[in-house]
DNA sequence: GCTAAATTTGAACGAACGTTCGATTCTGAA
DNA sequence: TTCAGAATCGAACGTTCGTTCAAATTTAGC
């Protein structure tokens, strides 16, 4: 999962790996997702991602470069996963509506099953610098650009409102992590065609 | 301005104060609010806040007991504003269209204007505890309110889904900060009036 | 100009941070 | 069983952080 990465780190195929390595690395990686969404990226502390990963705080550091590395991989990881099932899934829709429906569920049910990575994504979107920044603005952009595509075959106007009205929806889809609960937001599905019925007709009375 | 402040801080208003007072301490405010915007309130050091000041690093604590005070002060005074203003606008409002235009207007006329303290507001919601965070949720969810309200006059829906459509709107608004850029977005009134039809009549073509 | 209070300063404290590195333990192939 | 290399660990380094405090400076009223 993190071998697409672009090569930033070392790549270094000689070396042999134990069985371990990528599952070791996957558990690190979780753990650092959990305590950046807690206490954001400059407030989560190296220490406390060792401590959920079981390993030790040198031990991070034979995995990753450094701090920034991790979050790179967290956010480089999710985009890609997102705007690859996101393709998927616009290749089995139809109409622009269906198209519509498959962003917005492609994107809240990542959400849902991804909420600490999501929460990374979104939230710490700028505190990256240099290659890793550069890198996953690639990606972002990537999937902007696909949703921007569905949502100008719905709308009726220049290229310049297509934007805004897709930053509109990019808007309230990475809002949720701000307010969703769990048990209290248990049908997804209603969630869903209800930013779609809010998107597609407005909010004004039939 | 800050004058209004529930009293977490010692009122002691038997003490005499210079003229200067209550500007030195908008300034630091002001240079609080910029420095926490670029590097979030983690990111963001008290030496920073008090260099763009004009003031000793230890001058600060003068004016606010704690890092978390500054934090405090910006946010509870913007949201504060916010929830003010929008409640004069609303008075000149009457179809419940004017009354969606006069929060879209409100919200990112603030944000136009305050773009700092905005971005304080948003991205560092959870930044704060105890009693401060407690307060400031208070005026946040007055103002959640007074929206919620707007958007249900024009919803036609179950209180559960004019919540949705109300957090939408929020999402799409907050959002903003993200893409806005003062040279490119020249036409403040143009972006306001996208939010408004995408809202009332939804991304749908005619 | 004197004085007491308000304001500002500079230096210092302990704590926590990211990172490094040599030593140590574990593992898989011979 | 042996052993090279992968993986882990413990301790430490230098830096930066928020905060404190006594001393110095400035201010406003007499």
């Amino acid at each position: 999962m993190v071998a697409g990465l672009p090569k930033i780190k070392a790549s270094a195929p000689t070396t042999r790996r134990h069985p371990k390595y990528e599952k070791r690395m996957a558990s690190i990686l979780k753990a650092a997702s959990r305590v950046i969404a807690r206490d954001g990226f400059e407030g989560a502390s190296v220490r406390d991602v060792a401590a959920r990963g079981k390993i030790g705080l040198s031990g991070i550091y034979y995995y990753f470069k450094g701090k920034d590395e991790l979050l790179y991989a967290i956010q480089y990881h999710a985009f890609s996963t997102l705007v690859s099932s996101l393709k998927d899934r616009l290749k089995e829709a139809s109409s622009p509506e269906e198209k519509l429906r498959a962003v917005i569920d492609n994107h809240f049910t990542f959400f849902v099953n991804n909420m600490d990575e999501f929460i990374v994504c979104v939230h710490e979107m700028e505190s990256l610098s240099g290659k890793y920044y550069k890198n996953v603005l690639a990606v972002r952009q990537e999937y902007f650009r696909v949703v921007r595509r569905t949502v100008g075959e719905l709308f009726q106007g220049s290229q310049y409102e297509t934007d805004l009205a897709a930053l509109s929806l990019f808007g309230s889809l990475n809002w949720v992590y701000m307010w969703y609960d769990r048990e209290k937001n248990r049908d997804i599905d209603k969630i869903i065609s209800q930013f779609l019925r809010v998107f597609l007709n407005g909010i004004a009375k039939a």
